[in-house]
DNA sequence: CTGAAAGCGCTTACAG
DNA sequence: CTGAAAGCGCTTACAG
């Protein structure tokens, strides 16, 4: 069956052979007077190329794909630029697959859609032992982000420490007493553990310092309004001073509008300390941890470029260090 | 260049020709027996069909693309799934192609990328004249959702009628100020128009009551602290029982919360009608208007389908009607 | 029901 | 630098 114009076409028009159509479409050396004849006889004929065409031939996809879970906050969207921006570079294509549906899942392990049109694979934030299951056997370099396993390359951040650093910050205050707002881990696909290794983090450092707060000291937010915003309002009114570690800026902004509604000014009646640096945090004051989202993409994107040109690289765990941001709220 | 198990390779284990796996493969008619025999050598040999020498032949990508923005809530992801889903049981995919860059855009245009291989694509909330110029060319059926242009085909919701809807729902409750939480539409390549849309229908119905509000009565919220929570703050304090459209459930939260600090208490201190009816309205009681996002996914994807099978079909303008669901909120 | 063959649109040694 | 030809892995009339 035939469709549309073909390099085949183009050559005729053009007095060339389809070789050579070929050659100036891949930058292969051509003659300058026959380059820019078979380009004008491209544009004539309002050229394009198949792509499927060359993919059969080339056996390469120039794409990588990025499996995401049903995401909502700019983490992965920062993540996902500056992957894709590294990719450009080297004339290659990130391809969004999301986690939507069991179906999609099982589309993926079956290899079946897009997986199979990809030079290798990510898996960002998501744990792989419940997608894929324990050992899965790709045929094609697969990059974790956000999660670890010793067969598999990965790119993370040390939470742990980014909760040390949290508590530095609220004792750089001198707060007396310390709180930690924190979230249930139910989200069904993703990698958990993270807000549990930076409040480990955070218990850590306090112990040294002799501090050790009870679980009342830690409150549960499900990210809306209810009981947690109520006790957080009661930790407002009644602790003079108190240091809080919102494990997440969502949090830590909770924890904001709470306050201006009861007339309480942060890094003066109480500390805050968030966790993201997320891009509003500045704006408002929020004293923060960063994690350096725009390398985790970059390294990743490297990463896998790199393993695509050298399938038999040795695997490596690129950990990136989260920096405490001091602004006026702690 | 050759690479791993091909067609030809089944053939020959199983004993028969080609074009009888290609027929188990796509479900042509075969002799049991023989069909058997197929998939037995299949399994053998750990077959799996090229995609690309597929679709080079039958010129069909079963895909459709659909193009969405940087978005942050669920109502892109629920509209996505029932997507998915109906597109599924034709044996489709969807396939995600967010507008993070210039880069990505210019792609687009130059009909580069993903674009190139699906058999529909869908704008999905985005500005077809900010994104493809007034005058896009495609080669294949363009659906646009939550805009209209009368050259394409579109699914949309009636924003104007919901805001009636809201404001119907408020003046039940005989509230005798109204106000309006509102955002500044700066989002780039979006479609813009929706919130004005709904204010406008707000305004509409409160006029035929003979009640005008000012521009006072409009708060403008950027999502965060600050001015607008204090403003909001002021009404509930200020005003007996007022009545509050808040034109996003995003923005009803952010009332709900300093409503909570204040200990006001909705549906007897004040009145709130958020928009979307997001998934933790339900559980938080609050009045909301309803958009039909299964419906529009599921809508949008029938329509592209029909295209597909049928591209002469006439444009058409499916609109979709929201509802008012009532809770304690109002 | 089934096999042999042509064709889809590209790339890439090969020979010139 | 360039053309002719073979090959990538599939599908689909065609003839049997």
């Amino acid at each position: 069956m035939k469709s549309g114009i073909s390099i085949r076409d183009v050559a005729k028009e053009a007095g060339v052979g389809v070789g050579t159509v070929s050659r100036v479409l891949n930058d292969g050396s051509v003659n300058e007077l026959t380059r820019s004849k078979v380009i004008q006889a491209m544009k004539k004929l309002n050229y394009e190329p198949n792509f499927h065409a060359r993919m059969l031939s080339i056996k390469k996809t120039n794409r990588v794909l990025i499996i995401v879970p049903e995401f909502k906050t700019e983490f992965h969207w920062r993540i996902l630029k500056s992957f894709d921006n590294i990719l450009d570079e080297s004339n290659y294509e990130s391809v969004l697959y999301p986690l939507i549906s069991e179906k999609r899942l099982t589309k993926l392990k079956e290899d079946k859609s897009l997986i199979n049109e990809s030079d290798a694979v990510i898996m960002c934030t998501l744990s792989l032992s419940k997608t894929f299951g324990l050992t899965p056997r790709l045929k094609k370099p697969l990059i974790l982000m956000e999660n670890r396993h010793k067969n598999f390359d990965s790119v993370y951040v040390d939470n742990f420490y980014g909760g040390q650093l949290a508590a530095k910050m609220l004792l750089e205050n001198n707060c007396h007493d310390f709180f930690a707002i924190q979230t249930k881990e139910t989200l069904n696909l993703m990698v958990s553990g993270v807000m549990d290794e930076r409040l480990e983090g955070f218990f850590n450092l306090l112990q040294e310092e002799k501090i050790s707060i009870t679980e009342d000291n830690i409150v549960f937010s499900d990210l809306l309004i209810g009981p947690s915003t109520q006790k957080i309002a009661q930790i407002l009114k009644k602790f003079r001073k108190p240091g809080i570690f919102a494990l997440t800026d969502t949090f830590a902004l909770i924890v904001l509008q709470v306050a201006a509604s009861l007339g309480k000014i942060p890094g003066k009646d109480f500390f805050l300390v968030g966790f993201d640096n997320q891009s509003w945090t500045n704006q408002y004051g929020l004293s923060t941890i960063g994690q350096p989202i725009e390398e985790m993409g970059a390294r990743t994107a490297e990463l896998a470029l790199a393993k695509i040109s050298n399938p038999a690289m040795s695997v490596q765990h690129i950990k990136l260090m989260p920096v405490a941001i001091k602004r006026s709220s702690a």
